[in-house]
DNA sequence: GGGAAGCACCGCCAAA
DNA sequence: CATTTGGCGGTGCTTC
């Protein structure tokens, strides 16, 4: 073996048990389907996988589909699965319930066989997990109704509107609500797995995985970071014309009726509109929009926060505190710290 | 840090 | 008849 894991990565202590973790082994079953998205398995897989190497071995893991055998994912490449609820709910307790995501067109008219399956599954299994669009299985199974959830930004209103029950929120990484954890897009999914493993562990665990991964250990701020959604021009000329409007006057007061007005549109249909159309909430938008305006000058370390805060629209410096942690997960000072220290690393 | 006021949000229904 | 739009009022969150 060429390329021994336990070399390359080197075997770590292996932690007490916790109350949740005991000898037995959890069994993490994998759900995929026809069509599904390769990386929405292949991410949280690799990292249960590291985790086994700091944990000795705690995860097993095992891939079904509705009748087992192969199933060829949305890129072609085809993975062999059990089938569900042979082997891999009923003789062996699943703990761990996870559905992996697809195209979005895929993701409607489930089998009913398949939605029953989802159901006894997630309720024999002590937690039930989706990854990107696989929300879209669990929501029509019913298991996301009254839950707070979240999928890919870009199918955040197709999901509210399938199933006004939902809360939905597009501006998270993953979202636990009891026993049901749901996860943005595609690569959201390794940082639900490390939240998992972190549930099941510690953070020392998730950390060491999240560094063999060579990712964030705690990816900050909500997805639409990563979509630049407010950068990139919505569908919609008339809520483009909103976020213009707002972008060039952000220290004035900005309230949702303002925004309509741009858009020329009722501030009813405004907020309808602009949900469906960037996956956030309007006033949401607009406080995400100060904070990335005011992250550089932050970071820069030139100006004073409070005429920053004020520059950008917060009034004062305590909501520009606010709203930072709620989006970068961490308060002005930290940012400016951290741009003083990368900016001493290059000098 | 508790409580009132204001605002954002959303479900619901009616009108276009 | 279906879809889009606008208004109302309840609720919960933020702000002061």
């Amino acid at each position: 073996m060429a390329f021994g894991a336990s070399v390359f990565w080197g075997k770590r202590h292996c932690h007490p048990c916790t109350s949740v973790v005991s000898a037995m082994s959890l069994h993490i079953v994998f759900f995929v389907f026809p069509g599904f998205a390769l990386l929405d398995l292949s991410g949280p897989l690799c990292a249960f996988e590291l985790a086994n190497y700091d944990s000795s071995g705690a995860y097993r893991l095992t891939v079904v589909s509705e009748t087992g055998g192969p199933v060829v994912s949305s890129c072609g490449v085809t993975i062999l699965s059990e089938p569900f609820g042979h082997d891999a709910c009923a003789h062996e307790a699943c703990d761990t319930l996870i559905v992996s995501g697809g195209p979005p067109h895929l993701m409607r008219g489930a089998s009913e066989k398949t939605l029953a399956l989802l159901r006894t599954g997630a309720a024999q299994a002590r937690r039930a997990a989706s990854v990107c669009t696989g929300a879209f299985l669990l929501a029509e199974a019913g298991l996301l109704d009254g839950k707070r959830a979240t999928t890919h930004w870009r199918c955040a209103a197709q999901l509210q509107a399938l199933r006004p029950a939902i809360r939905v929120d597009a501006d998270r990484i993953f979202i636990q609500d009891g026993k049901i954890w749901t996860s943005a897009g595609v690569t959201a999914g390794v940082d639900l797995a490390l939240a998992l493993i972190e549930n099941d562990f510690d953070a020392d665990v998730s950390r060491s995985v999240a560094r063999n991964m060579v990712v964030y250990h705690r990816r900050q701020g909500g997805q639409s970071q990563f979509s630049a959604l407010l950068d990139l021009d919505p569908p919609t000329d008339r809520i483009r014309q909103a976020l213009t409007f707002a972008r060039e006057r952000l220290h004035e007061d900005l309230p949702v009726e303002r925004l309509a007005e741009a858009a020329r549109l009722s501030p009813r249909q405004f907020a309808r509109v602009f949900f469906a159309d960037t996956g956030q909430t309007p006033a949401r938008a607009i406080d995400r929009l100060r904070a990335e305006a005011a992250r550089s000058r932050v970071e820069d370390g030139l100006e004073p926060l409070e005429a920053i805060a004020r520059a950008v629209g917060f009034g004062d410096p305590e909501r520009m505190r606010q709203s930072f942690i709620r989006h970068f997960g961490q308060p002005p000072q930290a940012l400016r710290r951290a741009g003083r220290e990368w900016r001493k690393t290059r000098d």
